[in-house]
DNA sequence: ACCATCCACGCAAGCGTTTGCGACGAGCGA
DNA sequence: TCGCTCGTCGCAAACGCTTGCGTGGATGGT
């Protein structure tokens, strides 16, 4: 089955030492280029690799680079993989999965810390982390890069969160609109989850910069997703003087947000108002107001931080990112879900019911 | 930086040699039960994890599993890649991502094979491929496992496109429907995509079966995605004498379709039955009549059948998964885009507001 | 034509584990 | 009490590659 043709059958086939075989393959000077040559096309011939056992055994690192998301399938996280992916595969990096979901999954990691020894650089997206365990990650002896959060003592890519709800929320404040909810997420199990922080403080600053004032019952939290989204603008229609702009925490959550409000009928955006955060490919196609990030692109840079930690050379395209910490911009995205409120005094405005969308 | 602290260390601080270390931490016989217990707690106390490559390198296996993918950040795929993680960690075993995207990458990983020498075993999902390139992956000379599509001579998780897409047809059948069409999808570049060629004879399978008769022009191909979706409905709304129920490929191509329809003003279902295949959450969102797979399952019965062939254990819940070919399930989820045609004769519908053909 | 340089290349010592085999002591039966 | 069998453990040889150091030959200068 395998192959089993090591160094030693290459160097034999051209005559040459073990050692010529490995220079030559590595690239390393002190073989004349006719033998290096040579050799390549032996090594070629032989349908010969280097294991990579042996050879980072002797080398001392591993060429591989480990990712850890608390979700896989989710948009956001796959692809900000999907980014790191493309560029660690130019630099002949692999890319090891490793999946941290719930408490129970991040407590047996930073327990067990299954990478040890295994990866030459860590890449950490967006996982909630106590201290203690963002301590215990340093005992990896790796280097460590954090994207979609930031991090004192670690370099980062992580959207502005605070800036890119302003934005959304002042746009709602720019229409026109004076009550102003969001829609928060948690996760289930107190993870601290730092972009909805951000966020909620975006959500502020824009409210006391457009002069609102911020009202608790206007700040309703739900879990992550459309189901929660759906409960919490349920919540927000159930208000006596509900909101005429809602900013939800993300794309997923508007949809679910959207969804509610159809069923009730209300008007999207003749009543109400509703931003999102993402430009998950859905916001397209709900037609959906949003502010756009871009995790593929959060990927790549992070893994341009990750090339430059480890000394290898930073693709042509990705050169100049900061190690310290980067910041991809987010740009808001007028769609149809945005408008300015009706005229003052307006309340609920109800659709006729033919137009109802689905359901 | 790196701890540095190998089995040496441990044995040392034991007093007993490196050997006996060696198999009172691999689980190894021949070390009285009192020494191994007291190895064990030493190598806690020091940290100490075995060094994988040379663990590897002395012991020949790799210890990783290769996952290949088409795409990383799409619904079915990272589902998938979910799957096989959740079952592969539980079995200590590392995944490894690969995105083999357009032909080009193809040709270059088929070329390069750079999961050489790197996994024990290669998962690869439901990537066009060419005879000889299948041959290609022989010479791995790893286990072999594809998801999302059969293989003659290799272990395989697969649906049966064929049935499901006759199911989904049939529903329309049912329902009265007698002009069906069906959206087929291709990868603009040229590859083989085998759930494409399967979903497609379901189609004509069922109409057969209904007796009813297939037209060419009810057939439309378009890219994969949302747009293709948009696109071909337009086309066939275009035609003189439109379907009545439309099967697409998957749900992310049927609600593209659906926003054509919306945009032209169409009826669904009231003119128009669409349905979709996969369940994507975007469906129940939707509000999309479909036929659900699961392919976070298909990951996982793949990641069963990988360690089977690698004479690993299998989890209790997933015993059984046979390694010959395995067929997860699928099932009709009726929503609200199908419904019985008009009354024989009505042709195309309009919702009251706007006439238009495709906007 | 001679000597100093430099370049190509080979030697061998690791890199950290696994594992077959041999050795040694303890426990047992006779 | 003596020998024999087991069970525990150590020795040393791989596993396949990298790399510092040393050597021989070709090269250049004079």
């Amino acid at each position: 089955m395998k192959p089993a043709v090591n160094m030693a059958d290459v160097a034999v086939r051209a005559g040459v030492s073990i050692s010529t075989v490995s220079r030559a393959l590595g690239g390393v000077p002190g073989v004349s280029e006719a033998t290096r040559v040579r050799i390549r096309a032996i090594a070629d011939e032989l349908a010969y690799v280097v294991s990579p056992e042996a050879s980072h055994l002797a080398r001392g690192s591993t060429g591989r680079v480990g990712v850890v998301v608390p979700a896989i399938h989710l948009w956001y996280f796959s692809s900000v993989v999907a980014g790191l992916e493309a560029v660690l595969r130019e630099s002949e990096l692999d890319l090891l999965l490793y999946h941290v979901g719930g408490p129970e999954d991040r407590r047996r990691f930073f327990d067990r810390l299954p990478a040890r020894r295994k990866v030459d650089a860590l890449v950490v997206v967006a996982l909630p982390m106590t201290d203690e365990q963002r301590r215990r990650l340093d005992e990896l002896g790796v280097a460590l890069v954090f994207a979609g959060a930031t991090s004192e003592d670690h370099p980062w890519v992580a959207i502005d969160d605070a800036a890119a709800a302003a934005s959304a929320v002042n746009h709602l404040v720019t229409l026109g609109h004076e009550r102003i909810a969001m829609i928060r997420t948690v996760e289930p199990d107190g993870g601290d989850w730092q972009a909805d922080r951000g966020r909620l403080a975006g959500f502020r600053e824009a409210l006391q910069r457009g002069g609102l004032p911020e009202r608790r019952d206007f700040v309703v939290t739900v879990p992550w997703g459309p189901d929660g989204g759906a409960r919490a603008m349920d919540r927000l229609l159930a208000l006596p003087d509900p909101p005429t702009g809602v900013f939800a925490y993300s794309d997923e959550v508007a949809i679910g947000a959207l969804r509610s409000l159809r069923r009730a009928r209300v008007d999207v955006p003749g009543a109400v108002s509703l931003v999102g955060l993402d430009d998950h490919p859905m916001a397209d196609l709900t037609d959906l107001t949003t502010v756009a990030q871009f995790p593929a692109e959060i990927g790549r840079r992070a893994a341009a931080v990750v090339l430059r930690t480890l000394g290898l050379p930073v693709p042509a395209d990705l050169d100049g990112v900061g190690v310290d910490g980067e910041r991809p911009g987010t740009t808001l995205v007028v769609r149809g879900t945005t408008a300015p409120p009706r005229a003052a005094g307006a309340r609920l405005g109800l659709v006729p019911s033919t137009l109802g969308g689905s359901s």
